[in-house]
DNA sequence: CGAACCTCCTGCGGGC
DNA sequence: TGCCCGCAGGAGGTTC
């Protein structure tokens, strides 16, 4: 499930072997991800990429023919680099031969991941990227910008900061992990968040992305033909998926309710609205 | 516009 | 131990 930090993470991982490599040969074995596989993904060969860039959780692979390559990995998808000769791994659905020896792979069990290719001049106001909010690690994201984008919402604040007209990025484990952090219970609703509860909102969300990326970083020397799934898994999570278990703080059963079709996690004592 | 719900898909966990 | 059902989840789309 990469959340933004597994993003982030393939972009350093995959930047270095990227960029500067001209496409020799695509191969695309499944064009039925999210959307079809565009098909002028397979009459690359000769281009160069130029550089690799992250918006929101969407990898932008841009090249000297003003294409961009438009990857999202969805639920499960990942980036590995591998020899072009390795034996294709069931769900491995598109491979990118470069010209530096090494074959980008791209595989996603579920599928929920898409891979398109965009004019580089229509990349602002492409339909899935022109309505994101704020990157959560970057300066425009501020209390008060959140303070802002929840007047008039009713909905949970939970639900609100995993719209991603609000802030990119912050997915399910994350919005669980960064309320705790932050002392606030996910049912509050979003309008009602005080300007100083926000603060420590975007603190706190700031905090828990940064950490988990550089946890990931701790993968990236193993990136090069690893299975690409840095492991967030590991780290000690605070309430994401401990219903029932002790609270680390405090030791109260830690509650669980689907909020907005998602599973949702907190401390009803260390998180009193 | 906001809110609630639906959908895609497969692996895996829980239940028996 | 083994099988099977049903859930989980990112995010666009639909409906009200």
């Amino acid at each position: 499930m990469p959340e933004l930090p597994e993003v982030e993470t393939t972009k350093l991982g995959i930047s270095p072997h990227v960029v500067g490599g001209k496409i020799c040969e695509v191969i695309v074995q499944r064009s039925d991800l999210r959307w079809p596989v565009s098909p002028e993904l397979g009459e690359m060969a000769g281009v160069v990429f130029v550089s690799v860039k992250r918006r929101s959780k969407y990898l932008l692979l841009e090249t000297d023919s003003g294409q961009v390559v438009l990857v999202h990995l969805g639920m499960s998808g990942s980036l590995r680099l591998v020899p072009p000769a390795e034996e294709w791994r069931k769900h491995d659905h598109i491979g990118i031969t470069l010209s530096g020896g090494l074959q980008l792979r791209y595989h996603d069990p579920r599928r929920f991941g898409l891979v398109l290719v965009v004019p580089l001049s229509e990349i602002q106001t492409h339909p899935l990227l022109k309505n994101l909010g704020p990157e959560p690690l970057e300066e425009g994201f501020t209390g008060a910008h959140l303070h802002a984008a929840l007047r008039g919402k009713t909905i949970a604040l939970k639900v609100a900061i995993m719209d991603a007209k609000v802030v990119v990025g912050v997915g399910n484990i994350y919005a669980s992990e960064s309320l705790f952090r932050a002392g606030i219970h996910p049912r509050l609703p979003a309008e009602k968040l005080s300007k100083p509860k926000a603060e420590r909102l975007v603190a706190a969300i700031k905090e828990v992305l940064t950490e988990s990326i550089t946890q990931g970083g701790t993968t990236l020397r193993d990136f090069l033909n690893s299975d690409g799934q840095p492991g967030y898994f590991k780290q000690r999570l605070f309430v994401y998926g401990r219903k029932g278990e002790p609270c680390r703080v405090c030791e109260t059963p830690i509650s669980h309710a689907v909020l907005g079709q998602r599973a949702t996690f907190w401390c009803a004592v260390c998180q009193r609205r």
